[in-house]
DNA sequence: TCGTAAGTGGACGACATCGTCCGTTTGAGC
DNA sequence: GCTCAAACGGACGATGTCGTCCACTTACGA
């Protein structure tokens, strides 16, 4: 009943002490940078000692990795909420349509972790309805239906092709970090795909990857002498 | 210098023993079952339990996780062979690139744990040349030079974009395991993109799954205080 | 039938991570 | 300054996995 949540900005930094909020910051600029090295399986140790606290504040913040991998990224989730808005206010539905599928995929591609996280948060069915996301949701069937009354978009994609898209170039670019021209080259595909009406112009770059390891019957498959043996466990860990 | 290679049959199980044979090849059976169910991660003791043999058995039989992950799914690489020597016979170029591809996926999809195992043959740069790729790898560049000879596939496809493709589906069934719905409109999708001449026909059924999670900012996201705690860390291993 | 080398399985030591407990430090109000 | 609740950090017990070692068992040739 005090004057506790009188600025609408969560629970989240509220009433901390100067130095527990700051410790917060560190920690969160800690995570990010952990979770893109090594991803957001990384030791929760490893992100405290980086940011410079101990475990138990670690912990005392965030009670579960889950909830730190939330708030690390979540100033990445608020540049998909603008994008999405900015495409419903664009005058051309099918530039707003492309644009957030480009936004989308270069915070995938960019951000290393995020893609991680972007997964994390498509646990199957979990609909826990949450008002942000059923927005969005209704804001991205108004996209998608103004882009199709424009002539612009198919008129059988379907709301879920979005998801599949997002779902098939994030695990693109876990598999290959670093790869630009993979993930544009991919994203101007599925547009091209996506596209009703003209094409949508020349394709970028393809991506020097080879497909040398095609997975076709595999050379080195041997009884019990592969080449060398792995590196002792957890060697390559911070 | 004995009668032990007469057979070229690969140094696999040669001149094992009749119990280690019989053995070898239920580790076999056992890792394709629990890598399916657990992904390829599983603890190696999971696999020895399955299989009804002690770990020792199952490390004198297959130096490395990897050996034994390349070993399971030796099966499922030839399958893939097989369908790039279909798709060179086939008269129709387009029709055997579009079977390839669908064939790559439908395993992609079905045979739980290979997804994991196809990008685990994509190490970045890692290229040790192998004959039987070697050769796999100029088979392909010919059906897609044949195919865009025949007018079918678009002359600015690019041989690495069949790489990308195939990862992209794969972290699509890594996300969505069991929908099959989504990877077959994926696949649907891609095939489009690719064909130079008229339309494949129409789409597949969409998938079913919601968009309710799009990464628009998370309401959950609180400081120190999500949902539920996770479960103790290795609870749902077997 | 017997000897032996190949095969086997489980115990074990090493190691990594988790998340809590608790004694110490520090910010902020008086 | 002084007090004390809030915040801190590191040690620690629990848990889980790895891969090896070694004493026992068994297939197979003589």
């Amino acid at each position: 009943m005090v004057a506790e949540s009188s600025r609408m900005r969560g629970a989240e930094a509220g009433g901390l002490r100067a130095d527990a909020r700051r410790n917060r910051e560190r920690i969160l600029v800690a995570a990010r940078a952990v979770f893109a090295e090594h991803g957001i399986e990384a030791p929760m140790a490893t992100v405290a000692r980086r940011a410079g606290v101990g475990v138990a504040t670690l912990y005392r913040r965030f009670e579960t990795r889950d909830a730190l991998v939330r708030a690390a990224f979540a100033q990445q989730m608020e540049t998909c909420a603008r994008a999405l808005t900015e495409a419903l206010a664009d005058a051309d539905p099918w530039r707003g349509f492309r644009r957030l599928v480009e936004t989308a995929c270069a915070l995938q591609r960019e951000e290393r972790g995020f893609p991680a996280a972007f997964v994390a948060a498509f646990p199957d069915g979990t609909s826990e309805h949450a008002p942000t996301r059923d927005r969005a949701e209704r804001d991205l069937r108004t996209l998608i239906r103004k882009a199709q009354d424009a002539g612009a978009l198919r008129t059988d994609f379907h709301p879920s092709d979005l998801a599949v898209a997002l779902l098939a170039h994030c695990g693109l670019v876990t598999a290959l970090p670093g790869d630009e021209a993979a993930s544009r080259r991919l994203v101007a595909y599925l547009l091209e795909s996506f596209r009703a009406g003209p094409s949508n112009g020349p394709l970028p770059d393809p991506s020097s990857l080879s497909l040398h390891h095609f997975p076709v019957a595999a050379d080195n498959v041997r009884g019990g002498t592969s080449g060398r043996p792995s590196p002792p466990r957890g060697a390559r860990r911070a």
